[in-house]
DNA sequence: TTAACATATCATAATATTGTGATATGAAAA
DNA sequence: TTTTCATATCACAATATTATGATATGTTAA
């Protein structure tokens, strides 16, 4: 900030700010995570993106459910809540046990509750 | 619960669990919340389910960023990057601030921080 | 065994989302 | 003014996701 105060040039193909522009980049990419986290990230993040498994996991909130009851809950056909009861679990936010012919689900853990409860305080402010 | 223990039957076309099919459903779909309301969740979520989003989103949670410093921190050229923060913005996840020519964006608020980091810590474990 | 039931998988048409080239806008410098 | 720069919008081909009909699997009861 006292020496080489000539440094404030250069900014022909670039936007300056009030920093110099490779000290903000420099600094914020030291924080960035690995490209492969933010792909997994976002898929995880995309399964929330959806009413049906919204819902779904609404319901599971209140607690665990065999597919049959969040079928008549929603009033939507087996097929659709079984796809999307396997997409859930191929992205480990639920989890099921079967019991006979039947199979209980539930949250995998806490954070799937707490990302359904942030984002709904969210958009209810 | 006493009277009537009759309905304990009519299983012909639905899964019994250990409770009345018919109390579940009555118990869980009290605590469900508006059809618009899962979809404007759903919305809001979608917005995470987005590497380039995400990506945007992390580097906000470190400082506010000009619009080219986006571009030159990721590597992704001006119109990729303005579109999503357009995305980002409809969906009130991320603000703005006009500064002479220059845009600078921020996080609206600390929940999209939150839904982030919870995110994160749910994949890495 | 067979039948009935709960759930899962597969295939697909309808729909939505992606990144990006082309282009527009608007502010400051020349 | 014109030019340059930072950012925004539009249009669209490529790709992904949706719900669901058809069908399969596996479990229990008859």
């Amino acid at each position: 900030m006292s020496e080489n105060n000539n440094l404030e040039n250069n900014n022909d193909d670039m936007c300056e700010v009030f920093n110099s522009h490779e000290d903000v980049i420099e600094r914020v990419q030291a924080r960035m995570i690995e490209e492969e986290q933010y792909s997994e990230l976002a898929e995880f993040f995309k399964i929330f993106g959806n009413p049906t498994r919204l819902k779904i996991l609404s319901l599971l909130a209140v607690e665990d459910l065999c597919v049959c009851d969040i079928c008549d809950t929603l009033n939507l056909n087996q097929t659709t809540v079984s796809n999307q009861l396997r997409i859930l679990r191929a992205n480990n936010i639920v989890k099921y046990q079967k019991e006979g012919k039947m199979a209980r689900y539930s949250l995998t853990d806490l954070h799937i509750e707490m990302i359904y409860k942030i984002g709904l305080e969210h958009i209810l402010e």
